[in-house]
DNA sequence: GGGTACATGTAATCAGTTACATGATTTA
DNA sequence: TAAATCATGTAACTGATTACATGTACCC
């Protein structure tokens, strides 16, 4: 009933505004090519962020009174964005709702699949094409776990476990296509199913 | 310099156009609901199109010659949509050209967890909401899979095939992720329980 | 000293989302 | 016959994408 009200700008905070929020809430104040850079080495292996929007977010939330902005007075003018209390609030409210919406799983390569009756030829193409998309992807993840996790600023232990966490995520659903589109592409049906294990057994190759 | 230009069209073209274009082209004349109705059923399970998208997209592809409209003249004044020869042919040089976009996987949790330390209270919740959900969701892919299946007009064998195929990419993802989100539900500790540090004897999700 | 990769933004467009609205069928 | 659900759209807004553009540092 109070009439204070920037409870409201909660409504429209989209995914973006919450990640650039939670980054400058952890990592402290940043500029939007710290965020870019984080972001690239982070969840942007499954979640593309343009680096256009991490440049167009922070005003927008700076607006919402949720960031605030300093500007370098020097030649590059670079714009350092720091986390109000108001942003706080809203972040904690944010991790306070679990979310309820499922995955969204979008990829090219699985429409195009969909529709491969409707121009047999070119399927193997595809199946192809995904699957060394898949393994370069895996490899990625793989290498990203040996070697020395580098962000662009100091990071606690518990910030590299949730890290390392959410990222092993990206790597479980590498594999799982790799997986898939191998079968695919070996005109197998997708692992797991009767006709696969029958095939298996007598070891025939697929024929057309 | 010739006027004539269609085949431009070709580059504003969306994920959601081909979606169009390829159901259209395999179903045959379709109204925006079909159209739903089949999305729903397939690959809706993992990339969601909400339906104000069904039925603002063939409208944009008749304008580009890619379809042509009937509409009914009595009550319900249904809109049908045909697809022409150069939709055809747009569709055809889709296929043709693999993709080679990595999969954009969108998920609230993920993201949520990524900024678990920032609240660590609120992570057990996270966890288990999406345990739930990633297990419901399976439940759907695996019921699918004994039931008839059940399209909107009859469909081949091969197009059976393909859809089945698609889909099983879904149940994939949806197996990691279950077990991804039973293993990070387990590792916290109960909501209200500051002790459950030493659980991970046998350190593995629950099977089922 | 010129190329090239990194860094840092702005602008225009538009697809996608959300909200609104109502008609037709089924069901209790 | 009331309620619920299915069916069928339209409209407004805006976040996201794409394209443009230039500056700065480093390396042959």
């Amino acid at each position: 009933m109070n009439p204070e009200r920037t409870s409201l700008a909660t409504a429209q905070l989209t995914p973006t505004s919450y990640l650039v929020l939670g980054l400058i809430a952890r990592e402290g104040p940043s500029t939007p090519y710290d965020l870019k850079r984080h972001v690239t080495a982070t969840i942007g292996h499954f979640w593309s962020f343009p680096h256009a929007l991490l440049y167009k977010e922070p005003p927008r939330l700076k607006d919402l009174g949720l960031l605030t902005e300093e500007r370098e007075a020097d030649g590059r003018r670079r714009r350092l964005f720091s986390i109000t209390e108001a942003g706080r609030r809203a972040l904690r409210a944010w991790l306070a709702h679990p979310s309820q919406q499922l995955t969204e799983l979008r990829d090219l390569g699985l429409l195009q699949l969909f529709f491969a009756d409707l121009e047999p030829a070119t399927t193997p193409a595809i199946a192809h094409e995904q699957l060394a998309l898949h393994r370069a992807q895996l490899a990625v993840y793989e290498e990203g776990r040996s070697t020395a996790p580098r962000g662009p600023r100091s990071t606690s232990p518990t910030v590299e476990h949730w890290r390392g966490v959410t990222l092993r995520m990206g790597l479980l659903y590498e594999r799982a296509a790799v997986e898939f589109w191998a079968a695919v592409a070996a005109r197998e049906p997708a692992p797991g199913s009767a006709t696969a294990r029958r095939r298996s057994k007598d070891g025939s190759a697929p024929k057309r």
